[in-house]
DNA sequence: AAGTGGTCTAGACCACTCT
DNA sequence: GAGTGGTCTAGACCACTTG
């Protein structure tokens, strides 16, 4: 796309400009014309090459930030997102006195496996894809605290399957966006409770039967597909969120 | 308040002039000048009454619907928002068949006490304040489903006491409201999790010892003072909820 | 048809950040 | 000082709602 090139947006009928415009700037995001961290042109420019008002231009990118896909700043530029932080799980929790402590994590294990039926239409792939299928324990100060089941569409993230095991870090979406050029950008979130059977409650060193709750992610990318499905297992007693209600 | 003359904002240093505009705004509509249901004058008399261009107006009308005090409907009119619908606690658990059905509500008892340390300080009062205790069991389909603790601030809820308890309906927002003059804005929620007592377990025709979930609501209003304190107790097995992170 | 909020424009000036 | 986003203005026109 030339950059310098007027491209003047068609708003659908019933559709505002400004929409129209932001779904337009969103697609050249997502298309990688400003990678992640690096600043959109000038408000004036933008506008100028969309052919809008300043104050339209000005209503898109508003929305876009409202969105989460672009960090304004004042006097430094208009920036593309990156993912999320990485250690959001943990806000959950409350455990004795690691608070913002970023947990070490160990894989316990990984294997190609074919898509189930629950885990498909989470992870929207249809039952018998390839998916990639991660066990993992996280730790606070040498404690055990959370178990995880984590399962990534396979051909994008085929770059996990050979990196060595000791070069995991702490956090899994950073290794996602430079392994596999991968960036989450939203999450949902979904609390439920549940015993914790034998094997989970040995990994968490909680008896068998113990309370646990099951925490059930699943993680999208910029263009809303999700990448990623984890459930967390932990003490339920150790569990603590809270919310507000407008 | 002459609702004709021209009252001018006076932004404090640093501050932008649609944030003091909205602020005088929340006063106006905090002092009853507008009660709830009614529609505010239109864009353009506001504008002039505060001697600002409309665009400013509409900034700080948008900061306030945004925050929930009011609401904008196209074509109609700006309109001051009542309090919250009520059966908010709900969206929480999941039972059986009974998805949106209003749960029956029992008051247990009743009875003015004045307030530990914990009350006063979730409360906002100071300790030993007279505050209205409840005791609550509602049901879906005839099974007990939630037991309630409530406390409420006593001066500002005494005509509760003297209220026959057949009267009382189903939620309890509505009575606030027609009953003290009191909208609930705004709520947190605090999830956790904990074993029932023989009692808690006995009134939800659960084992004693089951595990349960507490919700601790905080309620505001419009002049953000907290108006209740209520610790919702139920079925673990049945809590869900769901959230996004962004 | 009249009144409401929603969109869009064009331009001025301010506040912040970097060099 | 030059460049960025943030605020504010004044006015035109559109879309929705009601009588």
């Amino acid at each position: 796309m030339a950059p310098n090139r007027l491209t003047l947006v068609q708003p659908e009928p019933g559709q505002s400009r400004y929409a129209a415009l932001a779904a337009a700037l969103r697609h050249r995001v997502m298309a990688g014309e400003w990678p992640a961290g690096t600043p959109l042109p000038a408000e004036t420019r933008l506008a100028a090459e969309h052919g809008v008002a300043l104050g339209t231009l000005r209503r898109a990118l508003e929305l876009l930030a409202e969105q989460g896909l672009i960090e304004r700043r004042h006097g430094k530029g208009t920036f593309v997102r990156g993912g999320l932080a990485g250690a959001t799980m943990l806000r959950f929790f409350r455990f004795g006195s690691g608070d913002g402590e970023v947990p070490r994590s160990r894989v316990l294990s990984r294997q190609p496996v074919v898509a189930s039926a629950e885990v498909a239409r989470r992870l929207g792939v249809a039952v018998g894809d390839p998916v990639l299928r991660l066990h993992r324990l996280r730790s606070l100060q040498a404690q055990p605290r959370l178990l995880e089941d984590i399962w990534l569409p396979l051909p994008l993230f085929a770059p996990l399957l050979d990196w060595p095991l000791a070069d995991w870090g702490d956090l899994l979406y950073p290794a996602f966006a430079e392994r596999c050029g991968v960036a989450v950008t939203r999450a949902t979130d979904e609390i439920g409770f549940a015993t914790l059977t034998a094997a989970q409650a040995r990994h968490l060193d909680l008896p068998p039967g113990h309370p646990g709750v099951t925490v059930t992610r699943q993680a999208y990318d910029l263009t809303g597909r999700c990448v990623e499905l984890r459930t967390t297992r932990a003490d339920a007693f150790a569990f603590h969120y809270a919310v507000t209600i407008t």
